[in-house]
DNA sequence: GGCGGCATTGACAGCGGTGTCAAGTGACCC
DNA sequence: GGGTCACTTGACACCGCTGTCAATGCCGCC
């Protein structure tokens, strides 16, 4: 037999009105009265139901997460903090996959509106989606986006790739790196040109001139990284001392290329990465990198939809990132 | 404003309850009298309220998954797969991740029957947490364990991992191979010792005997494949022509270190893995590997929870793995 | 022709909480 | 002493849907 309010109201000797008051921790209970209403329902242990509660409040506590990403521990560590946040305030969190095509179609409404929940967090690509945006607007949605392409007008929390590629480089030129290469990453992603922008920045403020040679296109793949390094370290009268790839995949790339041609990491080739997936610390040596604060974005987001004291200015909360100095960098020869 | 029961009712003609029973597809509905209801219900827009709808019934339409996995890859698999089968059920997908602490710990309880979910899924490790199976059991919970160490006295859904270590092993022998090494896994994990069966008896029915230098314990990181590698491949005059590792880890470890002493793969090594990690097609050569069905899985666990019509007697589910050969593996110079 | 039985439908009472609003209480002040 | 006000508390309707059970109509069969 499920314990009910009105179980908890009679032991305490009190209305089920104040045992809910206590349990939402509303203001102008009498402290003994709080008291005697927790104990009962510590006692009898007392759990609220989640699908009366929100009927009758016209609430869900519930929130959901859209995502169509392929990358699993991008998503998961998004989840963690999403989930982090919802514990502290008593929401839960569902899951809504969905395929671009699904986010721009007509069941996006209907499943969102179906569900009932009190927030939406959008995750990239999703977070660019404007009819998934419009949709959500429609229907009358709370929502944030994460690391969206364009700062937009609702409430974003992201992180500054420009600033990390910059601060990544700048390191490496701090060791006495001056002839760096670049690898791009895939011309669809918005995330690409802000990497390289950043590298661009950090090279023109050293007073280091843009080599075009040095800088290659990539895709995000282990492949496109495997090439760009043949290109980069095919002469070995003239090879950059360090290679920055726009993610650690192609950077494990390079890595391997340079093991095959012998050249070793870091004494002769500084490598580093950024987002910091597992392959960055799984291959040897373990790759400097960037950590995008993604748990972080997860909680944030997360929290900027369930604190009610926030207003929905469309605040951007840019969060930090880390660099990460391991194995793969050191100083030129 | 949003669209109630009642609406539909009354622009249907008919009584809420009628409508009710459409919309649950309930038997006993005039063929006319539910096409009408459909019709309107459809040109409302309606959608029904998940709270309500469980308040009422005493249904959540909400099934939860409890982890504690770090394998982002993993669990992002199962969610996809139990999400797909909710879906199709008019169900949601709560996520619950939880250390093996919180899982025995007092607090599973709280959190489970708060939610009021339908029923939950296990993943490993957590399928084996005897306390945890315990509060589910007094809490009169339904749930499906997902790759259990035991197959005990629930639903279970798996994989036959010794079948697929016989398989992967007789398909090197079939490629000729007469002298294979073998990784085990980490000690602690239940697969380690299912795949070592596996291989050995593999070796066994072929024929071939089991040199226990070929044997080499790891525990399922890179490092230990390296390290393993560097013992198996020493002394290049007396080396194995093909080494199964227990993980994709393990077998990128292997990879690696064939690449450092000038050992071509695949064709003076054969290299192979398990699980079908991103590495194990990231790196080059691909590997060669066993993919567990883990997605079919996550979708089986939710399927046995969901349909009413399959009974809960503690069935086991064996699902099909798939051998995926790939460049790491060929025959033997 | 009367009756049992089945298919179809609706009235109504909750499910377990919360919002609203009014009532009770005591402190404080004029 | 009476009025005002802030703080506490409870009664009760109602959130939107489903379970129960009874009412209705129609059929076949004795």
């Amino acid at each position: 037999m499920k314990t009910t309010i009105t179980d908890v109201a009679k032991q305490a000797g009190v209305s089920m009105k104040t045992v809910s008051r206590v349990l939402n921790s509303e203001p102008n209970v009498a402290k003994a009265t709080r008291e005697r209403v927790l104990e009962a329902a510590a006692e009898l242990q007392y759990r609220p139901n989640l699908a009366a509660r929100g009927l009758a409040s016209s609430r869900s506590y519930l929130i959901a997460l859209l995502y169509d990403n392929p990358n699993p521990n991008y998503i998961i560590q998004i989840q963690r903090g999403a989930i982090e946040a919802c514990r502290r305030h008593g929401y839960h969190l569902l899951l809504e996959p969905m395929t671009r095509e699904q986010a721009s179609g007509p069941d996006v409404g209907s499943l969102l509106s179906r569900l009932g929940v009190d927030g939406v967090i959008l995750t990239p690509p999703l977070s660019d989606s404007i009819p998934l945006r419009r949709e959500m607007e429609a229907l009358g949605l709370r929502y944030v986006a994460i690391a969206p392409g364009d700062v937009g007008t609702v409430p974003t929390v992201r992180m500054d790739d420009v600033k990390a590629a910059t601060e990544m480089v700048t390191y490496l030129i701090e060791q006495g790196h001056r002839d760096i290469g670049f690898i791009i990453g895939h011309p669809d992603h918005i995330a690409s040109s802000k990497r390289q922008d950043g590298f661009e920045a950090a090279m023109r403020t050293a007073g280091l001139t843009l080599d075009e040679s040095r800088i290659i296109q990539g895709d995000f793949k282990f492949r496109s990284g495997v090439k760009a390094a043949e290109t980069l370290l095919k002469d070995s009268a003239n090879r950059p001392t360090a290679i920055f790839a726009s993610n650690d995949d192609m950077a494990a790339g390079v890595v391997s290329v340079a093991g095959r041609l012998g050249i070793d990491v870091p004494s002769e080739l500084s490598v580093c990465g950024f987002d910091n997936t597992a392959i960055a610390q799984i291959i040897w040596p373990k790759l400097t990198t960037v950590a995008q604060p993604i748990l972080q974005m997860g909680r944030k987001a997360a929290e900027v939809l369930l604190d009610r004291s926030q207003n929905d200015d469309p605040v951007v909360h840019t969060l930090d990132f880390e660099i990460l100095v391991r194995e793969s960098t050191g100083k030129p020869k």
